[in-house]
DNA sequence: CGAAAATTTGACATGACTCAACTGGAGTGG
DNA sequence: CCACTCCAGTTGAGTCATGTCAAATTTTCG
């Protein structure tokens, strides 16, 4: 599906726009395609867009002091993904944002967006259904990791991104579960036999 | 300070309300007040309003299926707390909402807010900045919760809330870093030592 | 095909948990 | 106002989950 259409159907099942409205949303939001690994916006570069997913698998994750990356989750299609903190205060991203398999990607800059704020009510409340949205699934996983064994938050992995897991190497699930390659290794292997 | 005036003043922070939509967000939030232990909302209740802690301090916590309290954040003066998902979803709730301390906490209807979003663009773009605000706080902690050790986060605990630390007993502080309160215990002689 | 990257395997180390006993302070009722 | 109870916090011994490190194996991809 053409990205644009991507955007619109995924705006539409939350607010209602009219024709001009559509045109206006469509206009300002401008796609870029990623290869596998490349990267949307690395540590230290400044956000200035917001970013909608519309095919593809990107991960957004941070390198702690040590060295280690933490993947924060994996976006698919129809995900919006960014550093949010660094998007909202201007300053340079602490988290970097990577394709996993060719993607493409709607942008919007935070100008235009901020405009199609003032302009059109309903945008002000798609974004706020979508981040409440997004905080939910956040509050989810937190508490999955405070609550499951690392055994339980891998079989809850696998179900929960059943289409993707496929496609995602194993080292960076392990990232996203916060256990090391070894251990989920050995989770697999026990599970298998 | 007044409740009401609390609230105007959180929400001035992100918006201009004119003086008609401020007096119509007043009346449409009613205080409540709550003694230490009392439950704002307990898991399995409906959860239909919106609530804005004018003083005090509550905790949103979830129990799992062992028994275990996990402790997502204590709320304080100035906070919105909710099980957002039940929320949303009209759904029985899977957390609860407990005063830590005496507060008093002002709470909105569903029917109420819905109503004050389709009359005032800016209450949609507040409560959009709010979530937008705490996403990104859940998503540090996210972040912190995998990357750093139980000292570590400790430690960083108590800077961060520096003020209520005192008034917050140590078996919930445990509970909300992920670690038994017999583990916090060992943490701290050690730091003290 | 060959090199680099990903995964597996195993030995060992350690952080955090469990359980049980103990301490000390904050109510509470006689 | 004392004795008692209850709850939070501490301590320590033993255990388990997960991490570290190193090496072997498999897969990917130029």
């Amino acid at each position: 599906m053409d990205a644009h259409q991507a955007l619109l159907q995924n705006i539409g099942k939350y607010v209602s726009l009219t024709q001009a409205e559509q045109d206006a949303v469509c206009q300002a939001f401008h796609p870029t395609e990623l290869k596998k690994k490349e990267y949307l916006l690395e540590a230290g570069e400044y956000s200035n867009h917001m970013r909608f997913i519309a095919s593809g698998c990107l991960k957004l994750f941070r390198v702690d002091d040590a060295g280690n990356e933490h993947i924060l989750f994996f976006g698919m299609g129809g995900w919006w993904v960014n550093d949010l903190y660094a998007y909202l205060t201007e300053t340079p991203a602490t988290y970097s944002l990577q394709a996993i398999t060719n993607s493409v990607v709607l942008q919007i800059h935070r100008h235009d967006l901020d405009r199609l704020f003032d302009e059109i009510h309903m945008m002000d409340r798609f974004f706020r259904m979508k981040t409440q949205k997004g905080y939910v699934a956040l509050q989810e996983r937190t508490t999955r990791t405070m609550s499951l064994s690392a055994e339980q938050r891998y079989a809850d992995f696998v179900k929960r991104y059943r289409d993707m897991e496929q496609q995602i190497p194993q080292y960076m699930i392990a990232s996203y579960l916060g256990v090391t390659p070894e251990h989920l290794s050995a989770i697999r292997s026990k599970n298998t036999r």
